[in-house]
DNA sequence: CTTGATGCAAAGGATTTGCACAAAT
DNA sequence: ATTTGTGCAAATCCTTTGCATCAAG
C-alpha cells in the first residue's frame, strides 16, 4: 500500500472509530489537502474541490470535524487559517515563517530546529503548568529575496 | 520618570517619528493595554475605553496603526486576537499556552525557554531563508488543574 | 430504515471602509 | 489652512447555522 493510501486509510479509521462516515465529499477534501506541499488555506482547498460536488459549507464543516478527530491541524498566520494533515510518520513540530514584506509563507523543516523544540517541550512539561500536546510556531521576518531588494 | 511613563513616552515617540499624532484616544487605548497583565483581546480593551470617548472603529484603526508602528504585537490563539505592548525592556520572546479543556491562556515566561528560543532564532538566521525579527509560539495542552479533574 | 451528511440561503461575528465632521499643528 | 483623526452606519470577509433533502451503513 502506498504512503498516500496508508495515510488516507488512517484518516478513514479515525473517522469511523468516532462514528463518522467517510463520505465522498470528505474523501475529496482529504485528497485536496493531502496533495498539497505543506499548508493550504480554505480558498485553496475550495478551488480544488468545488468542481467535485463539495460546497463551501461542507468544506467548513469537515475541516472542523477533521480537526476534532485529530487528523488536521489549523495554523493561523496573519489572520488566515492554514491547514495541514497530521500524517502518521510526519514531523511532530512545524515551524512556519512569514515574510513581512511579501507575505510569503515558508515552511521550515530542519532537524536541528525540531530538536530544539523537543527540548523546549520537555522543559515545559517538567516545570510548567501545562502538559503540551501540540505546538505552533510562527516566525516573522524578512526573506532573503526581499532583503536583496532593499 | 516611572517605567510606565517611560514606556508611554516611547510609544508617543514612535508615533510622532512616523508623522502620527498622539491623540487623546490613542493615549486611552495605550493605557488600557498597558494596564493589563499580559494579553488582552479587542473586547476587553473596548470595555476599558468605551466610556472614554473611544469608538470601536477608532480602536480597530489604532490597534492596526500601533502594530504597523511596531509597538504592539498581535497573537492569534484559537481565532481570537490578543494584543501585547512591546515595551522597552520586555522579554524578546513570549510563549503562550492554551488549555484545550478550559480554554485558559497561560503566559510562560521562563528564562530557560527564552534561551532555547534564542538559540533557535540564531540557527534560523544562519541557515534559513529568512531573517527573523519576531516570534509567536503557542502551545496547546492540558493544564494541571484540568488534568486533576480527569 | 435510520442516522448522519449535504446544499442552499440566511445569519453571525469580527474587522474595515466611505463619508462628513472635529481636532491638531 | 491643511492634514490627520474620529464616529457613524454600511459594507465586507470569513465562518456557522436552520432547514429540507440525500446518502451511507
Amino acid at each position: 500500500m502506498s504512503n498516500k493510501n496508508k495515510d488516507i486509510e488512517y484518516i478513514r479509521n479515525q473517522l469511523t472509530r468516532e462514528g463518522y462516515k467517510f463520505s465522498y465529499q470528505r474523501h475529496q477534501i482529504v485528497k485536496a489537502i493531502y496533495g498539497n506541499a505543506v499548508h493550504i488555506n480554505v480558498d485553496e482547498i475550495y478551488n480544488k474541490v468545488k468542481d467535485k460536488d463539495v460546497s463551501r459549507t461542507t468544506l467548513y464543516r469537515n475541516l472542523r470535524l477533521l480537526e476534532e478527530v485529530g487528523v488536521l491541524k489549523k495554523i493561523n498566520i496573519s489572520n488566515i487559517n492554514y491547514y495541514e494533515l497530521e500524517k502518521a510518520g510526519s514531523q511532530k513540530f512545524h515551524v512556519h515563517a512569514k515574510c513581512v514584506k511579501c507575505n510569503k509563507i515558508i515552511d521550515i523543516s530542519e532537524g536541528e530546529i525540531s530538536e530544539s523544540l523537543n527540548g523546549l517541550m520537555e522543559k515545559l512539561n517538567k516545570n510548567q503548568k501545562i502538559t503540551v500536546s501540540s505546538t505552533s510556531v510562527v516566525l516573522s521576518g524578512i526573506c532573503k529575496e526581499c532583503e536583496l531588494k532593499i
